[in-house]
DNA sequence: CAACTATGAAACGAAACGGTATCGTAGTGA
DNA sequence: TCACTACGATACCGTTTCGTTTCATAGTTG
């Protein structure tokens, strides 16, 4: 829905061809399929529902198939998750530091404020914490979003708008903080304003 | 742990004494113990370690007797959050605008902040969604806290640092969102320091 | 076409789950 | 002391769940 939509498929033992980028087209339909399935259970009624004969219910794939590709329930729900985050570009730095951060921001609101990540948001956050390869992932993301952040704030720094010493970290979460706390309250509609007031308080405490 | 040790047990029938303070100490052990042990497995291993089995079995109390005093496993997991919410007390006005936001920011972080409380809050994001008394709870809880928070802007107001027509929500949004966050990505340590920049980036936003 | 491979349908097992019922016992309050 | 009430232990029921296995079939690739 949201993104990534490749994603390795080393489940199955490894290619008998040598060609790589071939896949046997039933094999790419199942995982789609599946894919699909859980990620609407997902959404439409949290973890919980997310069960093996449901998924292969509502998928048309076939449990032993199922079982064929993910070793487990818990491997197919951290595959969902994966298969889900959404990606962020990086804005263009010729932007300026100002209109470059405000793009981002709300790059971030637009892709986190679907209906569709909103309700997967809280399961993650829940299941994060009990799975640690959900936790490295997203752990990962966030790094690479940091980054592009603080790619960004030394636009800021050369433009002598911020302090040298900024910490991006810090930044990132009282700018991405406010989105995702709106989000998670349900306030969908307030996402937007949300980002925009977010940054403007950013800008203008620095703006002295 | 948190909060919140008064709650009401009106699921046994009521009282045949007159008395309404004085509870069987059978009854309210019970009720400690099951809240107590529920709270731990909730902390440990997320909702779905939360059984009724599981739960028997760690308090030492009965099946049958958890069962006479909640309806449902889902009865009980909504008793356990409404019970863990922590309290957020409203700063004294006389401390004037800027010390009166701090403390209370400062508060929010510091009740929020605990590991408990931190293994607590993706699960309540979590059951919120499907569960419309933890939403209901929840959303009672923050129209509470919001309307501490606009007391507190009332001063900024009446100081000359606000502006009149500033919105509580998105305030308490930009202001609390961070510190959330950074309780959901895991940086535990971190809260006390985003709290804090959050608050000086707000003031200082206002006060070109 | 022919060898191969992924698939679907189904049945199955074992365990866990929510929830109910029974009954003897231990603690409570007057 | 005595009636009352909450309790623990236990067994039980029906359902759901994860995961495995088997086998005939449909699709793929050379």
């Amino acid at each position: 829905m949201t993104s990534n939509t490749t994603a390795a498929a080393e489940t199955t033992g490894a290619a008998t061809s040598n060609d790589p980028a071939a896949v046997d087209p039933r094999i790419a339909r199942s995982r789609r399929a599946v894919l699909a399935a859980a990620t609407e259970l997902l959404v439409e009624a949290g973890p919980r529902a997310v069960t093996v004969d449901a998924v292969a219910e509502r998928s048309g794939v076939a449990k032993s198939t199922l079982y064929r590709h993910w070793e487990s329930r818990t491997a197919l729900l951290i595959d969902v998750m994966s298969c889900n985050v959404p990606a962020l570009d990086t804005p263009d730095p010729a932007l300026g530091f100002r209109a470059a951060l405000r793009t981002m921001v709300r790059d971030a609101a637009a892709t986190m404020g679907t209906p569709e990540w909103a309700a997967l948001m809280p399961a993650l956050m829940s299941l994060k914490q009990h799975m640690p390869e959900l936790r490295e992932l997203s752990d990962a993301d966030q790094q690479h979003k940091i980054g592009a952040l603080a790619a960004v704030l030394d636009l800021g720094v050369a433009e002598g708008l911020l302090p040298a010493d900024i910490d991006p970290l810090l930044v990132a979460t009282v700018l991405i903080g406010p989105v995702v706390f709106a989000i998670l309250g349900g306030n969908l509609d307030q996402v937007d304003a949300v980002a925009e007031y977010s940054v403007d308080r950013f800008i203008a405490s620095y703006t002295t």
